[in-house]
DNA sequence: AAATTTTAATTAAACGTTTGTTTAGTTTTA
DNA sequence: TAAAACTAAACAAACGTTTAATTAAAATTT
């Protein structure tokens, strides 16, 4: 069991449902589920949320704001250049996916999904957000001079699938690495180091001018 | 609705199932949803394959044919080059991913789901499949002195990466192309085109010497 | 070729569970 | 003492599955 110090009631709540909903998916967990892992009545749910979609809602809402603002001074920062700006994003990113990798299976389950559709224009809104000052900064580059005249939106889609297609399952991630099964991809450090090397690497081949 | 020509019932109840899974999930889909979509009796379903599971586990099977075998023969092609068999293999992945993007999003989505642990080692299993003659294409290249000494396993997370992540969904393809509404990417040349040539300039300046 | 038997396909109805949600009452807090 | 937090129980609806009976097709025997 986890810990839920210092923590009300609707949080725990709100954690119990995120952690059930990214291994169970939507529909593949009932209330009484989350109710259990949180410890609490059935009952205080609706209570508390009304519906087990307005709660799923919440939840979407609840991690989303950990996602809000980042790279945004990124852009201006001239004390480095695209290529290093690039290199931050690229780590960040891994950081952040590997960290969330849970709350990042929920949002493309969903998006993949043809329910509930004001929740799909949410979640892509959300990911798109994250891609503005990415865009931003290789549109610099190029401006620059630094970078070649790539086709920005599908760099991006290159950067995040890449972080992200390894991250899809820990199993997947174990065969293609070729690892044992005791070998638990997402809490190590060596993968971070390998995924951050690679993808740096390809893009500086992809980026820079020779 | 759609044409159920020289098709046996078996095969309906299949191809309405992987609709109807593809687009709400094996959850969100009711055993007589399928029924009704196949326009067969209810228990015809439990007749034919048992239990919904199993049929999910038909379905994957099913489809999961249409992906054997490609690549193998690609690789004693001395005709072509190393990154001639890359674009080759760039061109037949964007092509087969999109005439089946509704298979690819059951099997990425059971794979970052925790139920089901034999179909997910089934799952991944068919991805892995398809991706060892690619590992050795790479592999020769990099032998043969045409290709840097790159990392294999994750050169093709990103080859596979890009293309998936792009379709994800449609909302988020839209919306990373800046497109409008009307637009469906799924069935676009011009999509198509401009995926292609990405990746494979993309794949160039990666994996080539200077 | 017709009649008969056997097997397979199909149906409507019901099965017991589980689902999300609500109610009505109780305890706790302010 | 009024509002908020919480509970056990019950709600109807939907779920996957099974049953028992019927129709259609195939195989076998006359």
């Amino acid at each position: 069991m986890r810990s839920f110090l210092k923590m009300t009631k609707k949080e725990i709540i709100i954690e119990s449902a995120l952690n059930l909903f990214s291994t169970k998916g939507f529909e593949g967990t009932s209330v009484r589920e989350i109710a259990t892992e949180a410890a609490v009545n059935v009952a205080m749910i609706n209570y508390y949320f009304g519906s087990k979609e307005n709660l799923f809602k919440r939840v979407v809402e609840y991690r989303a704001s950990f996602l809000k603002g980042i790279f945004a001074d990124l852009i201006n920062n001239s004390s480095l250049s695209s290529i290093e700006k690039i290199d931050f994003i690229i780590d960040q990113t891994i950081e952040r996916k590997l960290s969330n990798a849970q709350f990042h299976h929920i949002l493309h389950r969903e998006l993949s999904l043809e329910h509930r559709p004001e929740l799909r224009e949410a979640i892509s809104d959300i990911l798109l957000k994250n891609m503005a000052p990415m865009k931003t900064i290789i549109k610099n580059g190029i401006h620059d001079g630094e970078f070649k005249q790539v086709d920005i939106e599908l760099t991006l889609t290159t950067l995040l699938g890449t972080i992200h297609y390894l991250l899809t399952s820990d199993i997947m991630c174990r065969k293609i690495l070729g690892k044992k099964e005791g070998f638990s991809p997402f809490q190590n450090k060596y993968l971070k180091k390998r995924l951050s090397e690679h993808t740096k690497q390809l893009m500086r081949s992809h980026l820079l001018k020779k």
